[in-house]
DNA sequence: CCTAGGTGGATGTATATACATCTATCGTGG
DNA sequence: CCACGATAGATGTATATACATCCACCTAGG
């Protein structure tokens, strides 16, 4: 199972990319950008929960998206914590290429359908929430 | 879609690794050692086209299975061609670790039931056959 | 106030993964 | 046989990701 969702996660985020190419923008950074304009401000632990990710992961991406200015962070009260959110630049990019991300999810519905989409999403969610502890839908 | 699935990819990864810890192999190992205990001897290509992956990947992490000597290859007669097949060592390893990967499986299966998880399987394949263009079922 | 244990992230290290590019080799038309 | 375009991997570079460990800071008990 493991394995299939690897293999599947493989073939989609290369399908994906292949669109988003032109944006320069990664599937990943483009699934955080998403996340943080749902979210609002949100600490990088409670983003890592959000994603199913080790909050320690999101350190080295994180800093490539302030880097390129799209993910701007303070200190809250609580110093140790960082608090994210999505910078203006990163608002206008994340509309920029959401016509493109809508585009690829409408190939890929059109091929599956639209009970099948529905039903994948659903699906795959109730694993992660299964197998991982912490949750918060995406 | 893309990011779910990565999501579910991560959370099933963490939960599979935990439990394959003490056998010493990434549960990304144990997929090229059982894929290619089923293929037999397979070229680098054919290898990367079973599991989905861009075959030039593979270098690296056949690299690491070769150091461990779980892994031998050889040149056919096509000499650009590397053929992959399990060592001796690999087979034993394989089939050490195969109990440990049995239970996480059984574990998920009771959560998921006996349908759930082949029903899973069958739309996670689907998904991979729609958009990778090459195939050969995991 | 002060200390002890806990928590949020940063950092070191290892693996996973892709793509562009390079090299060796292959097969084919001349 | 030979030059040329095609193919299999190797290599350089960048990102994604996890875990162990470390440091700073928090919180509660004395």
């Amino acid at each position: 199972m493991c394995a299939s969702f690897r293999r599947t996660a493989r073939a989609l985020t290369s399908f994906y990319e292949e669109a988003l190419r032109p944006t320069g923008l990664r599937a990943t950074q483009l699934t955080i950008l998403q996340a943080l304009s749902r979210a609002g401000e949100v600490s990088q632990g409670r983003l890592g929960g959000i994603l199913a990710m080790d909050s320690t992961s999101l350190t080295r991406t994180l800093a490539i998206l302030r880097r390129r200015g799209w993910v701007a962070e303070r200190r809250g009260k609580d110093l140790r914590e960082r608090l994210l959110r999505l910078s203006r630049g990163g608002a206008a990019k994340l509309k920029r290429t959401t016509p493109v991300w809508d585009g690829v999810q409408a190939r890929l519905s059109a091929k599956l359908g639209e009970r099948g989409w529905k039903n994948l999403l659903r699906l795959t969610n109730q694993v992660t929430d299964l197998v991982a502890d912490k949750g918060g839908a995406l």
